[in-house]
DNA sequence: AAATCTGCCGAAACCGATTTCGTGAAACTA
DNA sequence: TAGTTTCACGAAATCGGTTTCGGCAGATTT
């Protein structure tokens, strides 16, 4: 215990050799008894094992790399600065890596593309095993290339090469769950106010939207979608603008669960009753925007941790076997809250 | 071109071996070449070279950082799910770590010892140069002892231990800017919502305020400070009571930027106007909420980016040299903003 | 007693790099 | 021309593990 009390002289960790030295055994018994092979007697392997706790021994993880070839890591290349969409997916690829063979290394590009290639021979010289690729929103990115030495999946923002692999949350899904919600509490004057038209998750949102009230035989009110942008500022523009034109109206489908904040103290500005008289929903269930609403705002989840565990049962796939393309979605989930459910 | 084509047949990465023979001389020279080492001819380092990019040849990290002892890795072993702190942290990491000659290991312990306990040991396995732990909240933790074989950094959260090294946000700073600057913007009655009590950050930062409330011959307004929890819902609560008991205050001190979210809901409510009536600031400038608030809000930034530089800066010392020990506390930053600047 | 089998262990090759040191040829000096 | 220096290069050791293969006891068979 003295000899580890210096805190300005580490002591060199202790390797293979030393637990070999320390258990009288060549260094190739002491491999096989730490590691389970057979042909070892069990007295010796006793004697190993002590010696390697002794020491507390940890197997250096690279020198057990170089060998394998397979480096039991994984890069993370994000691009959205907060973490809002790496992050839980992340974590759904740590849970799908199972009891934690593999760690992540997490890298964020920011957008840029110098950056990124950067990144990217800096992992590739780590030799991980994989990469899972995660754009800053669901619109499709330029590929890395199909020339990898590793397997790479897109996940949020699918690549542009559809011989990628990528997954997607399934956003038109995601529209037609809303307004089915909203339908099946008794809606039938439904509004949407969206984000920038020129992001594929607002147009998608839109569609399924459109679709599901088409087949409750529907119209959407106001006429069309109002796109503008991701922020409680529009959400409160557009709703002004909303009440006035279409006064009679009993729901906002909302782009995000910002618009749908915004929307929300404009309805409450103008006294109009959430959820009696007037229905919200938002898209995106972050936390931190539903729950400090009033009401609790009801949302659709993204399912980032499903889509998480997916991209990494991708990677997976593509290491040791087959390799899949295309896009995949995930399917999106209706979190119910106070800002629809009239009994809540 | 057509050989790397097969998506189901990957080619062995390129070693040093094939550059060497492709360029006619012995592996010596081929690392020598490209690692710009003397007594190599001009022409051999040319040849050398382009039969690196011939076959796009990648130096095994991994190979490299066994000789050197030095795998230009860090371990960043976070609690805070959301990545509210830790991300910031990162990002203020790879800054500090430089033209990117070092990679971030990312873990979540979801604040669960076991689970820390065994990232502990891959990242170890994985040989880190260093560890930066962050915690979930600025309450001390306990350390993850001291004989390990790499230095460790906690950030956000100190260790418990003295011995170690701490980097952390100074809330008694951040308490103290609050209050200065209301009262430099003419406030004189000011009133504090805060936290869960049991929370370091909130009595830190409600000391800090006290401190600047008293150099300025002030006292608080509504007697005490009213701590509660960190949620929009509490600043809705706490204000109301607030107005009620103190309806000539003119400003408010909410311990996060959520209490301040719902305090301007009420005060818009009840037709009291901000900034003009009464002043509203916030702490963390925490964009989604500052941003999206009527006005927007004044907030205490914690200068997450800066105290991830800072810890990595710190282990680096650790690393080559002489470590440091303590608690070192960063300082603070206010961004102004409509809910106290009467003429934004 | 000789021949065969079995179980346990260690020597050595290997992974992919870096670095030390020795060797041979060319270029210099005397 | 003989002796010395300089330069370019390669053989080999090294890092910390895993794995193959051969050898040597001791036990079993004939």
């Amino acid at each position: 215990m003295s000899e580890t009390d210096r805190t300005d002289a580490r002591p060199r960790t202790a390797t293979l050799r030393d637990v070999a030295l320390l258990a009288g055994v060549s260094i190739a018994t002491a491999s096989k008894a730490l590691n389970g092979r057979a042909n070892v007697h069990p007295d010796t392997r006793r004697r190993v094992i002590e010696a390697a706790e002794r020491i507390s021994f940890t197997p250096n993880a690279l020198a057990q790399a170089i060998l394998a070839r397979q480096t039991g890591t994984v890069g993370l290349l994000a691009n959205d600065l907060e973490g809002r969409f790496s992050l839980p997916i992340l974590m759904g690829a740590e849970d799908a890596f199972g009891a934690g063979k593999i760690s992540a290394f997490l890298c964020d590009a920011r957008d840029d593309a110098i950056r990124e290639q950067y990144h990217l021979k800096a992992l590739l010289g780590r030799r991980v095993d994989g990469l899972i690729v995660v754009g800053s929103n669901t619109d499709p990115r330029k590929s890395l290339g199909r020339d990898l030495p590793v397997p790479v999946v897109y996940a949020y923002a699918p690549s542009t090469d559809e011989r990628d692999v990528s997954v997607v949350p399934d956003n038109i899904n995601a529209g037609t769950l809303a307004i089915e919600h909203l339908v099946a509490t008794g809606r039938r004057r439904i509004a949407h106010i969206s984000g920038d038209v020129n992001y594929v998750a607002a147009r998608d949102r839109a569609a399924g939207a459109r679709t599901a009230l088409e087949a409750a035989g529907l119209e959407l009110a106001g006429d069309q979608v109002r796109f503008g942008a991701w922020s409680e500022a529009w959400g409160r523009t557009a709703t002004h603008a909303l009440l006035d034109q279409v006064p009679e109206l009993d729901a906002i489908l909302c782009g995000s669960d910002q618009i749908a904040r915004g929307a929300l103290d404009i309805l409450r500005d103008r006294n109009v009753s959430v959820p009696s008289q007037v229905a919200v929903i938002g898209f995106d269930n972050w936390n931190v925007m539903t729950s400090g609403a009033r009401p609790q705002l009801t949302s659709i989840d993204m399912n980032f941790e499903l889509l998480g565990r997916r991209a990494a049962q991708r990677m997976f796939d593509a290491i040791d076997g087959k390799p899949a393309t295309g896009v995949e979605t995930m399917p999106c989930r209706l979190v119910v809250r106070g800002s629809t459910a009239r009994d809540l």
